[in-house]
DNA sequence: GTCAATGCAAACTCTTTGCAATCTG
DNA sequence: CAGATTGCAAAGAGTTTGCATTGAC
């Protein structure tokens, strides 16, 4: 799916900008990496990027794309989808429950609030399909990560 | 953290019951490795979950927990957190949304909500740490999963 | 021209698989 | 006892890293 051009124009000024202020270069694979993930409403996974860039850009290489992305995501440029680059974690609390994800040590909290399991569903999502469960997840600092906010940012969870 | 004692014997019971009426059977391993997460209010890892189960079980092996823990979660007695067992997917959307995401097919579509975007944060979750964004989601068939639902139970994403 | 950014290839982490040996029901 | 389950070792996906080369400013 093509985000609008308009939508599409703002995001490509505002990211030059970024990377401008920021003091990073301009090079040709940056653009076109992000051209290809902001020109999409989809949640391309990098082997996609990889794939549509190529097509532009047949020498870029898949390396280049990974470190790319994790760039744009260091300068909120972009997100991704849920906890990615990190492993696989259980959870054996079966009943309906919220969590709140501190963003620096990845620890989960769960919650539990009748209020949201009962969230209503607005109609456009009604629209997408059928609504099983619904779950609400605040992102933030947590109280002890707060108490040590000085440190350099944290590298990425390794 | 330790779940509370009567939970986590509701849990142990649910568990062995599930095993059985499903026909499969009831193993030291997999007894061993339940215990281990539901023994815990953490969302602990693969390796973690391997490492406190070796304490009580030197010769388990990796794999088998792997494959314990996706047995387990095909039989619903736990979730993982976040889109688990997929790859990293980018979003170069930078407003703040929420998502829809089929549970079969793995499609997210962002919308938009206000009132979503400014859920009242629970004085419980006030305690955890100061939050800094806001996201629900809804997970449930879309309507092009729905519309081929007999299909068999789609393995695993790959 | 200088230093950041890239491409290549090899490494690394997490997870999965094939198969013979073992244990549950 | 039969067939499901396990352990082992090796493979596989996705992602990362070191280093020489290239290109943006």
């Amino acid at each position: 799916m093509k985000a609008s051009p308009e939508e599409f124009q703002l995001r490509m000024n505002r990211f030059k900008d970024v990377l401008t202020r920021t003091g990073l270069k301009v090079t040709h694979q940056r653009i076109e990496i992000y051209r290809e993930v902001a020109g999409s409403e989809d949640h391309p996974d990098a082997e996609t990027i990889f794939k549509g860039v190529r097509k532009r850009m047949p020498t870029v290489s898949l390396d280049t794309v990974y470190r790319t992305l994790w760039l744009f995501i260091d300068l909120a440029l972009m997100t991704t989808l849920g906890p990615a680059r990190e492993k696989a974690r259980f959870d054996a609390n079966r009943k309906t429950h919220h969590h709140f994800v501190c963003t620096r040590c990845g620890m989960v909290c769960d919650f539990y609030s009748a209020q949201f399991d009962g969230l209503e569903v607005p109609s456009a999502v009604r629209k997408l399909g059928g609504v099983e469960s619904t779950h609400v997840e605040f992102r933030g600092l947590c109280a002890r990560c707060s108490g040590q906010r000085n440190q350099k940012r944290s590298k990425r969870a390794s």
